[in-house]
DNA sequence: CGAGGGTTTGAAGTGCATCAAATAGTGTGG
DNA sequence: CCACACTATTTGATGCACTTCAAACCCTCG
């Protein structure tokens, strides 16, 4: 039972926020803790349904969406361990603001939001360390809305491909697809027959071998050069080296 | 000198944030604060600039922007009174994440970023106040990346009217543009010449009168049927009943 | 081997952007 | 009060980017 709360403390300490908050802390959520797993397709809660609890990623990929009243989806963002999931709910009269899927077989660490409540309300630290979390995010989503009107698909594409591509030094470098072109692609705002012939259209405009879901390419500079001219920020920019999502 | 500091705290206590702040910090913001006035056009910073002061909207509007390396600009929203600008530069290396311009004349209150950052470090309710502002504009952006994905122009200008027009009880309801066509189109994300055909495609599918800046229409109903359709939330949602921001 | 999902390709359509030009509206000086 | 200059807005014509629908292809896995 002890191990099991270090356990659970451990996992927990990989969140950047909650790896800011003290051990007394962590010991309460860890009390009302619960390692859940769920495979693939399986959807953890929806838009505006009542939050109770909140989840870091352990393993696996969700995605982060919103569905509307049409049918059409828009996706918000897809995450992995060890990012936070549902936390804002608290300032969203406890409504979730989007949908989540597993579109892995994952694990998740359920936590309460009553006790992060409590704790943000009466520890200004934690207040403070959530308040960087959530500003944060906040200046990436201001990207994303950037480059969402601003960008084309295979821009879009390349600003993608150099996220993941940004830890790499040598010329020659492989970037390995973390997940479905077809999630890819909805992650990006357009159509799997888009993302297609986009990627294509950027293996002709710069050197780059796509083998399945591997992508090979001499080196960052055509890319960056290709992708960042409609960006607001130059080459090394945050999104590429903090690398909060994908 | 006694009564510009009190004038300027009730000027500060109209923003939301800091109408929950305490009496002290306020004084201590106030000590350091000052008005300042700047006409049409005028930019009030960049994108990626130093940032030491934050601005509390009195008058007038500002938009907040960004602008690509080949010169095209995404504008990321527009802002009146009591709206805070440029706050969360504290949580990005102290550094704008936008530009800022004056699109009237208008009347700012600039205030020390350094004594809020200490505040917050210090006083956990300030903290928690401002989580609060952050959180509940972060998810108003989630809506904003939803509706830029899956609305159509015609349901993006629909979805403004309605923002502008909740107040209002009566049936036939009067509804005045509070800023350009222009402007209000960039804020759409589509440009001038498609926002007057999108207006033309709305007045065709909808009763609606259009008159320069006003716009009049029998009810809303319609215009709900026709924009919401595209959107996750039901009717009386959180933008058009809170209305943060235009 | 066959089924099923992911991916690509083709053909056609739609929505929005762009370029160009006309029109309406506003403020100015005479 | 009018003419002019200037800006905002509309309209038309055309092009491009992306979507949609349909079908083929590919790959993996039972």
């Amino acid at each position: 039972m002890n191990n099991d709360l270090e356990r659970i403390k451990q996992d927990l300490a990989h969140n950047l926020f909650l790896k800011k908050c003290d051990e007394t802390f962590l010991s309460t959520l860890a009390q009302d803790a619960q390692y859940q797993r769920f495979s693939k397709g399986k959807v953890l809660f929806l838009h505006e349904d009542e939050a109770e609890r909140f989840y870091v990623v352990k393993k696996g990929w969700v995605k982060l969406f919103r569905e509307t009243l049409d049918g059409h989806q828009a996706v918000i963002d897809i995450l992995k361990a060890p990012h936070m999931i549902g936390e804002t709910a608290l300032f969203d009269d406890h409504e979730y603001s989007y949908s989540a899927e597993a579109i892995d077989d994952i694990e998740l660490i359920s936590l309460p939001l009553s006790a992060l409540e409590k704790e943000i309300q009466s520890n200004g630290s934690v207040a403070l360390a959530m308040l960087n979390s959530v500003a944060r995010y906040k200046s990436l989503q201001e990207k994303e809305i950037e480059h969402r009107s601003l960008q084309n698909a295979a821009q879009r594409i390349g600003c993608f491909l150099l996220k993941l591509g940004h830890e790499h030094e040598g010329p020659k470098l492989k970037i390995q697809l973390p997940y479905d072109k077809t999630l890819i692609a909805s992650r990006l705002g357009m159509q799997p027959e888009t993302f297609s012939r986009a990627l294509g259209k950027l293996k002709k405009a710069i050197p780059l071998d796509v083998h399945g879901s591997t992508i090979e390419l001499e080196s960052l500079d055509a890319l960056i050069a290709y992708t960042c001219s409609a960006c607001s920020s130059e080459y090394p920019c945050k999104t590429t080296k903090g690398c909060l999502t994908l």
